[in-house]
DNA sequence: GAGCACTGC
């Protein structure tokens, strides 16, 4: 034994150059590993999770649970008769790091035993054992496969933060975990196969499952094993949800992070903000701060703020370098935060939410958290989805408060009194609660699952109640009644709103049923239901190939982009702006078609698609794609966006090619187009009224044209649109021009012809 | 004549 190691030994040192440097670093990677503060309890978890098949894990931040887990089960047999770990992400990058990380520890080649997948992008192969990916595509796969009969074991990773796809996710895994470890063998004899959930296995699906358990030989499917894995203290509701499940408590590595609250409530926490920043900056030691404000308003005003009183300063303390993040900044823009500061500056990084998981910055040792957040919510009534300012949660303000102790000890300053704190929200509320559900319950419907109301959504603990018995009079137990009933209520409102637009759309049946081919085209296309509905539709109007492009460019964020209006910032002069505004005007209308944005948004595309073709021809691949950039920018279009659009048009274009729809042009005619728009968002018309404004014909509401429009000035009789925000007006935004006869021809369901 | 947090298929 002995002799060999130091043979090894001398094998190692004799290396030279780049093995000597692999084996260096495979050692580190062990030690790393082996310090991780999982490690210690490895023995114990791989004890837990066989003897039981539903675990939940509470693993606070560092504690190594994503990367480490899989490979432990993987060692510990987990993967036996080519069962795959699949372990889901909320993020893609996350998917993507994690896998690339873990991949690297277990010195393999990305893409064969550990791999990843994501929207446009899948990196795995038939040996791929470890497999990250995003939970929404997981439910994708939910449903080709009901019974996911590949994975052996599926980790559901940062469950706590409650995206929609985690909570419908973690609904079905319990019922696809009961039919495979009660009746899965029982399934091939019987038509439907009903669980507790109301999943009621349909025979195209029940196909799907008996042919797996055919194809393996009789063989029964293995039971699921399910670990839920989650950063915060509410252990108990995962727990609860399923049946009193046992959980696991991981320590976590985190530094010391200090929390200082102000006496007196902030009115102004904007000034606060910017008195504590300096006030880091002259008395405390090195170490950058961030500051987490709510939008890129805030963030600009700050910024501005900051510079403005700078030069007030010391010479010797003026070295602040400011440096903004938020998600619409142009990624170069947003890699600053990555970048060391000048020599001898400390960096202030104003950012939105998306520093809050999406984006870890390195260097940061103080935070500062005014304790307010911008969410989307939603109203049933209405269909608007508002962007409101609220107070975040505790755990919220925990996990900012934790971005200061990643490296080293740190302070949190929260511009708020501490009795505050305890007066806020435990937990931020779960986005199903406050969103459109008719894209979920499309998908519900597509899984099998038909009762929608009873279907298993997880929940507050109704113990909630029983603490407030104890220390709250009679009147205000009544009340906690009275808010989870108004809660329970605007759940079935919301559910009662979607559906009723499924049905209009005709996904639905009168039943309530999914409908035939309709229903079941709508769930597969990874789109919204309308834009979904407008390609089923666009295949009878034989203008598919124009619509798939509609539809790809109204998916993603906003294609055009205007100067920014603070031009006081770069230090350019009035004339400078209003010469850029001009431009980018020219720019559009070069492209702008008089029907409306639709057709103004596939010119654009068309327009771009022609430049990279004719660029293809004289250049590579990469060099053409770096033409395209130039020509966005000198277009003042935003690149990303539209490579995101080529991306979802793409993968929509096989889509319905594989659904058997027909792919044809309406040629120069746009006409057809027009009248396909009419017949999908027939739900989105609106007309207009003799002072000006419009009238949205299914709420009610009275509503402008979008400034950004192309037809802002035109203002047409009838018009349909995209989307309806609420800012200091109703706006309709990505208009396009119809006639009024056409509603009542294409979507009688709505506008029956009056007399 | 306007400004939109963050994700995901």
């Amino acid at each position: 034994m002995a002799s060999n190691n130091s043979t090894h030994t001398a094998k190692i040192n004799q290396l030279n150059g780049p093995k000597a440097d692999f084996f260096a670093r495979r050692q580190k990677i062990e030690q790393h590993r082996k310090a991780l503060p999982i490690a210690a309890v490895q023995k114990r978890l791989l004890e837990e999770v066989s003897n039981n098949d539903i675990l939940i894990i509470v693993g606070e931040t560092g504690s190594g649970k994503t990367t480490q887990l899989p490979q432990y089960l993987f060692n510990g047999g987990f993967c036996r008769n080519g069962g795959i770990i699949g372990i889901t992400q909320p993020r893609r990058v996350a998917a993507v790091t994690v896998a690339k990380r873990v991949s690297e520890e277990c010195g393999v080649t990305l893409g064969q035993k550990v791999g990843y997948a994501i929207r446009f992008e899948d990196v795995t192969s038939s040996s791929t054992r470890i497999k990250y990916m995003t939970d929404g595509l997981l439910l994708r796969e939910a449903l080709l496969d009901p019974c996911l009969s590949k994975y052996s074991v599926i980790i559901v990773d940062e469950a706590h933060e409650r995206t929609v796809q985690t909570d419908v996710l973690l609904g079905l895994l319990k019922t696809v975990q009961k039919t495979r470890s009660s009746g899965a063998s029982d399934m091939v004899h019987s038509d439907h196969a009903k669980a507790d959930n109301g999943l009621l296995l349909e025979k195209e699906e029940d196909v799907q499952c008996t042919s797996t358990l055919k194809h393996s030989r009789g063989k029964k499917l293995s039971p699921l094993k399910l670990i839920i894995m989650s950063a915060s203290l509410d252990a108990q509701i995962f727990s609860e949800f399923f049946g009193g499940a046992k959980a696991v408590h991981v320590q976590g590595r985190q530094y010391p992070v200090d929390i200082l609250y102000t006496h007196q409530p902030e009115t102004d926490y904007l000034d606060a903000a910017l008195i504590t920043i300096f006030q880091i900056h002259l008395e405390e030691g090195p170490g950058d701060i961030l500051v987490f404000l709510t939008g890129q308003e805030e963030i600009e005003s700050i910024e501005r703020l900051v510079q403005e009183r700078l030069p007030k300063l010391p010479e010797s303390k003026r070295k602040l370098s400011i440096i903004p993040i938020f998600a619409s900044l142009p990624s170069e823009k947003q890699m600053k935060v990555f970048m060391p500061p000048p020599v001898g500056f400390r960096k202030v990084i104003l950012a939105t939410n998306i520093a809050e998981t999406s984006v870890t910055i390195p260097g940061i040792k103080y935070v500062i958290d005014p304790g307010m957040v911008k969410v989307r919510t939603y109203d049933p009534s209405t269909g608007i989805e508002p962007l409101i300012i609220v107070k975040t949660s505790k755990a919220q303000a925990l996990q900012r408060s934790g971005r200061a102790g990643r490296e080293g000890p740190g302070k949190c300053y929260r511009l708020y009194p501490e009795n505050e704190f305890y007066k806020l929200k435990d937990s931020t509320t779960p986005e199903i609660k406050r969103c459109n559900l008719s894209n979920v319950i499309l998908q519900l419907k597509a899984l099998g699952i038909d009762d929608i109301v009873g279907f298993d959504f997880i929940e507050e603990p109704d113990s909630f109640d029983l603490k407030s018995a104890t220390d709250r009079s009679a009147h205000s137990i009544s009340m906690v009644k009275d808010d989870k009933f108004l809660c329970y209520m605007k759940l079935m409102m919301a559910i009662i709103k979607s559906m009723e637009l499924l049905f209009l759309l005709g996904a639905l049946t009168d039943a309530s049923k999914l409908s035939d081919p309709v229903g079941r085209q709508m769930a597969k296309l990874p789109l919204d239901p309308i834009y979904s509905k407008a390609l089923i539709v666009a295949d009878q109007f034989n203008c598919l190939e124009e619509m798939l492009i509609v539809v790809a460019m109204l998916s993603v964020e906003s294609i055009f982009y205007a100067p920014v209006k603070s031009w006081k910032r770069y230090y350019c002069s009035l004339l400078f702006y209003i010469f850029m505004c001009s431009l980018s005007r020219t720019a559009l209308r070069s492209f702008s078609s008089s029907e409306g944005d639709h057709l103004t948004l596939l010119n654009t595309y068309r327009a771009s698609d022609e430049f990279l073709e004719k660029s293809k021809l004289v250049s590579s691949q990469e060099k053409a794609e770096k033409n395209l950039r130039k020509w966005c920018k000198e277009n003042f279009i935003n690149s990303r966006s539209l490579k995101h659009a080529r991306d979802i048009h793409s993968q929509i274009r096989k889509n319905v090619e594989q659904m058997g729809l027909r792919v044809t042009s309406c040629g120069d005619d746009m006409l057809p187009l027009r009248r396909c728009l009419a017949a999908s968002f027939f739900l989105n018309a609106a007309l207009k009224q003799p002072d000006g404004t419009y009238r949205a014909l299914s709420s009610g509401l009275t509503v402008q044209i979008h400034p950004s429009s192309v037809l802002f000035r035109t203002k047409p009789e009838c018009i349909i649109f995209d989307e309806l925000v609420r800012t200091n007006q109703n706006y309709v935004r990505n208009v396009s021009r119809i006639d009024y006869l056409w509603l009542t021809e294409l979507a009688p369901q709505c506008y029956a012809l009056q007399e």
